[in-house]
DNA sequence: CGAGTGCTTGAGCTACGTCAACCATAGTGG
DNA sequence: CCACTATGGTTGACGTAGCTCAAGCACTCG
């Protein structure tokens, strides 16, 4: 009930973010140029180490917020690509297809984190994402973002950045379901989410998750009964204290160490 | 012993490939521009759809061929990151460590295909690089590669397609750790080299793996005794014929379909 | 209030891991 | 040439982590 509608979690990200978030959802999805740069540092749409004359052409790049209400898709596996996505706030799921309607979620996302760089590649996104509640995306055209990254080296340099740091976050999944029981599965993916609410200005040690057991269990190759059995055992062991979707870790040192 | 000290498989994969790789082996490792506009089309040093101006400028960012002897690293996790690597010839397994020494396989790469793309993130390579056979690769580095990426789109275009389908083929491996059991991984594993065999100009249906059963179990998030009891169910049900590590195809429908 | 959704927990089953023996091939040294 | 060793692969026996199926509980929403 605490959390029950609470958008984002409660301690507010960025120090601008809430009235622009308001502006943009009064309707402002129409508009053009909603300053990134007044935004967070180190997000696509914003990088570091940009003059004002540079962040200015950044600005002039984004020329949509979107808004997706809980359960919409983002964009759907095969759409043609022409964006990529910056999440402003709320929190996404990256799904991919199998044979059969079988999904499997390949990774969560949340605020200032990017979205759709997989459709480069074919001219169409290979997976679909899915808000796990309202929020707010940055629309960045790819086209006009390669034009800019050749004539703006910090900008190049940040793309390349996000794109390899892509290919890290999945290398490391891939680790995750190559090498470990499930137990450790859960605290890695306890860890790895409140290391990321945390560089994002949440709190690190507490926070209200988005995602359903069942999204979790896809993401981490396990059922969902197998994975709420190990957020009891966590629980059990006095390592994270979990009711329901709130978590809060107690012993994080633990955790790592599983 | 048919097989035993072919450097690679049998049907040569590029037409003018094999006096170049031929001049490279006899030291030509020292001599700068190997003229990578010659080789194989569409690969990260040599894309489509360049004018020959544009390819001598790639040619001219290749400095450097390097032989690697088998079980040798190309780079090891941890590594600075100055430059990515395009296979020519033989075949590499790239690892990334967990604790205690325990290691995953993330991919295995052939001939044309691209290495190092992890390291542009963190200035570091997150995982190792190790030689599956003796091989040759071209040395871009990273750098005037950027610089070069913002002189001709269509390199660039091509730099982002090249970064795009790495994060796609993670997202596959993914999947295929996530949702199908034993018997799936290893078909999944068969159809997919032997596709890529396919379209860099080798036979798709018979050829000569080079990694253990032990590389193909960790990369498969399986053991090496799971991995060769599939192989001989995968026989026995007459959908490959596999003797060590001398493969061929029989029903690649069926493979697909388990 | 009833229906729907998500979470938890138990009981039994099975696919896969573990451990171990054995074989084939290749390289080494006398 | 033949031991001898090392490496990689196969196969069997057995144990178990996690899946499946099922029941029941907690919240939310119309």
């Amino acid at each position: 009930m605490l959390f029950a509608d609470a958008p984002t979690n409660s301690p507010l990200p960025f120090s601008q973010a809430p009235d622009l978030v308001r502006r943009l959802n009064a309707g402002a999805a129409l508009h053009p140029a909603p300053r990134c740069s007044q935004w967070a540092l180190n997000t696509l749409c914003n990088p570091a180490d940009l003059n004002a004359d540079e962040l200015a052409q950044v600005d002039s790049l984004v020329c949509e917020v979107r808004t997706v209400q809980r359960g919409a898709n983002l964009y759907r596996a095969n759409d043609p690509f022409h964006s990529v996505y910056v999440l402003r706030s709320g929190s996404f799921k990256t799904v991919v297809m199998h044979r059969e309607g079988r999904e499997q979620v390949t990774g969560f996302q949340i605020s200032g984190e990017t979205l759709g760089l997989d459709g480069i590649a074919g001219g169409q996104h290979r997976c679909g994402a899915v808000a796990l509640e309202r929020s707010t995306v940055c629309v960045i055209p790819f086209e006009p973002l390669e034009n800019l990254c050749r004539e703006i080296k910090p900008m190049q340099r940040h793309l390349h950045r996000m794109m390899s740091w892509e290919i890290v976050r999945e290398a490391n999944v891939i680790l995750l379901l190559g090498t470990m029981r499930a137990e450790q599965r859960v605290a890695a993916f306890l860890l790895n989410l409140a290391e990321r609410y945390g560089t994002r200005g949440y709190s690190a040690t507490e926070f209200n998750m988005r995602m359903t057991r069942c999204e979790i269990g896809s993401y981490l190759g396990i059922t969902l009964e197998t994975a709420s059995r190990m957020f009891s055992k966590l629980q059990q062991e006095r390592l994270v204290h979990a009711r329901g979707k709130q978590i809060r870790i107690l012993d994080s040192a633990a955790l790592a160490r599983l």
